[in-house]
DNA sequence: GCCGTTTTGTTCTCGCGTTCACAAACTCCT
DNA sequence: AGGAGTTTGTGAACGCGAGAACAAAACGGC
């Protein structure tokens, strides 16, 4: 067995590339469908819409997986971004807030394609007790704990209403929830060692608005 | 006396804080509706997420809305970081793709109450037409050019499957739209001008499962 | 077997963003 | 009024990421 020791560790992944590795890994499905078997990081650069000397420095990280003058074998590449992030293995995932938006991601086939399975979407509205979304029935949130021990689940996704956001996610990690992606509109508090994302679609749009407003300022500012 | 002219435009604020400004005025609005009518700068970071020296530096470049010795009166710092995002108007926009998520979106009201206005639900299958959903009526596609230019829609949102994106994304910006959110999976291109902004979901899950590949690659290393 | 061409992997430099640390400024108490 | 105690606003140091540029390596033709 190799000593896995601090050096074998020290292959750190940046942050910022960790992030783009998904992208890349979609370019690649992409290419893999159009019937391309190998791509330059040009061409994997531009699918993927990024800067091609970004694209290799990125890709060095997980090692040299290229061919000098030729380019990238488009399934093997494909196979190790995969590998690398994790998703060649399946992850279950548990929904907590089946409302307009938890609707949408128990549906959202982007998931099981991309290596989660919805393994159980919780409520606590009573009201909602039973509906069958996208196949899997909609369960009380008190059953979080047991499902969570018994389909071994580290991924936890909220949708619930931002009031209630702090405490679903006390609970996961309560029960041993590691990751938490939170489409709650509010920032939620964790202990150490749990990492949680967050979605929030009226900023993304706040953003946008400050530019447009900027584009604005600057038209009346030169008439 | 400082000069203040209000058509100052050098005042460039950096994208990272723009893109933290919305996260405060949410904050502020929280703090607000509890009944909080000052707070310091330690509070609101706390509120928001972040670091106190980061949120005072971030305010710093909107002015010196704060009081030394007491800290910021959360009505009107509420209202200048409204201002500077600019919702304090109303932005009316176009959502395309009336799927599940666009479903979601349309029924999402945090638009509404963020300065954001659903004029229109666009969805290129007939199939859709003439459902009300969050009590607008779901339209052609083919109405895009009409809808933009009679309501001076500036910013758009796609809610496609990723094959149809670009084609949305190229007749958006074709009839004056100059902004977009894009939550299809995929890369779209757009002209210089035009602002982007891409939602992915299951990108971030994958970046979770990264993180929580890694957490067990660590605990496998030193069992 | 050797040379030119192509494309990767990596080094270096630069700019942005984060954080620390502290002076300036305001309040409150005596 | 003056000093002690707070809290903001900002200058400076530091670290990370982006992009350019180049050396190393593989292929193909002869």
């Amino acid at each position: 067995m190799t000593a896995r020791t601090s050096s074998e560790t020290a292959r750190e992944i940046p942050e910022a590339t960790v992030a783009r590795l998904p992208v890349y890994l979609r370019a690649l499905t992409t290419l893999s469908d159009e019937g391309t078997s190998t791509c330059s990081s040009e061409d994997l650069a531009s699918a993927a819409g990024v800067n091609s000397a970004k694209l290799r420095k990125d890709l060095s990280y997980l090692g040299s997986y290229g061919t000098r003058g030729v380019g990238y074998d488009v399934e093997y590449l494909r196979y190790q971004i995969a590998r690398e992030i994790g998703v060649t293995q399946d992850w279950p995932v548990v929904i907590v807030g089946i409302g307009n938006l938890g609707h949408a991601l128990a549906n959202y086939s982007g998931f099981r394609s991309r290596g989660f399975r919805v393994v159980a979407l919780l409520d606590a509205d009573p009201v909602r007790e039973g509906e069958v979304v996208a196949g899997v029935e909609v369960r009380p949130f008190d059953h979080l704990e047991q499902i969570v021990s018994e389909h071994d689940v580290a991924i936890g996704v909220i949708a619930t209403p931002a009031l209630a956001a702090q405490d679903v996610a006390d609970r996961m990690v309560a029960c041993g929830v590691t990751s938490i992606l939170n489409f709650a509109p509010s920032v939620i508090a964790v202990p150490d060692g749990v990492d949680v994302r967050k979605v929030d679609l009226s900023i993304e749009l706040q953003i946008l608005a400050y530019h447009e407003q900027r584009k604005a300022q600057v038209l009346d500012g030169a008439g």
